[in-house]
DNA sequence: GTTCGCGCAATGATTACGTCA
DNA sequence: TGTGACGTAATCATTGCGCGA
């Protein structure tokens, strides 16, 4: 689904987006939202640096927070401290630290590898192989979910903020700082991109059909002070001056409905509901 | 008040496939 | 043109929570 606000069809100029603060980043791929508890929307444009694909909205959603840093600090261990005391049983478990291990799958894909990476995955691997041993000696192959813990949620959701895609190096650093596998990271980063688009989707989508119910409104009465002038003006057939409340002016070429000099104004009435118009995208008419 | 079963939302993980250098 | 890296989309699986019986 595409939402494609092209003018010179429409004679509108969609162009939604979402950001979570007054910056936007020059990504023109979507970006958080999510929170939203935690940001406010506004509408943003698409960056004409980075075309979108063809089968991506046109809308968007932008980011901010280049002021925020990854101060934060998770330990650098596999247990961190937190109020919850859900997330605290969570946490002293094993499976807090690395969840892939205990399915019993293997991971076909370590494409991002690099050597060091390797390395430090292999480290990860030592660190929770003991579980995952006493996991096969009890003959449970049960696939555990990793919850990820708040400050490891923080973090990412920080980092989110700077940078909705990581490069490797990012990668590699913010799963070193989260006690994570970069794999694990990588996936986070995905779904939550996947996550936030789908959530402006569905915010768009909203948003749309409200500016449709205020058009639709907005055309129905149009249409019926249309239909009222055109009975007054058989009932007076005569001139009458305007009155100067009813005249209307473009906003964007400044003549005045109804009264301009060429030849398209064959009648001196003018529609002109001005003074109650409402223009959800304040955009010039398009008759302009 | 407690427990159990169920539905559902959230979310981590996997797979397939497209794009691009 | 083939390949690898990386992205998205779709989907699966697990987990936790709310709710009614």
């Amino acid at each position: 689904m595409g939402f494609d606000h092209d003018a010179s069809t429409s004679g509108l100029h969609l162009v939604l987006g979402l950001s979570l603060t007054a910056t936007t980043t020059p990504s023109t791929k979507p970006q958080d939202h999510h929170h939203h508890h935690h940001h406010h929307f506004c509408v943003v444009k698409p960056s004409p640096t980075k075309p979108n694909s063809p089968n991506e909205p046109s809308l968007t959603l932008g980011l901010s927070g280049d002021s925020c840093h990854l101060a934060k600090q998770v330990p650098n261990n596999s247990k961190v401290y937190c109020e919850d005391p859900l997330d605290m049983s969570r946490q002293t478990s094993p499976h807090s630290v690395v969840s892939s291990f205990s399915t019993g799958r293997v991971v076909k894909r370590e494409r991002d590898l690099s050597f060091e990476e390797v390395e430090a995955e292999a480290e990860a691997e030592e660190r929770v192989s003991s579980r995952v041993s006493d996991e096969e000696e009890d003959g449970t192959n049960a696939r555990k979910k990793l919850r990820l813990t708040k400050e490891q949620s923080a973090l990412l959701e920080e980092s989110f903020k700077q940078h909705s895609t990581l490069n490797p190096k990012q990668k590699q650093a913010l799963a070193r700082q989260l006690n994570l596998r970069p794999r694990q990271v990588e996936v986070w980063f995905q779904n939550r991109r996947a996550r936030t688009k789908l959530k402006q989707t569905e915010v768009d989508c909203e948003f749309l059909k409200k500016c449709c119910e205020t058009l639709t409104d907005e055309n129905r009465r149009l249409k019926k002070e249309l239909q009222e002038l055109k009975a007054l003006k058989l009932a007076q057939p005569l001139y009458m001056p305007m009155p100067a409340a009813t005249l209307t002016m473009c906003p964007s070429c400044e003549r005045l409905g109804g009264v301009s000099d060429n030849a398209s104004n064959k009648s001196p009435f003018s529609m002109a509901p001005k003074t109650h118009f409402y223009n959800p995208f304040a955009n010039p008419s398009a008759a302009c």
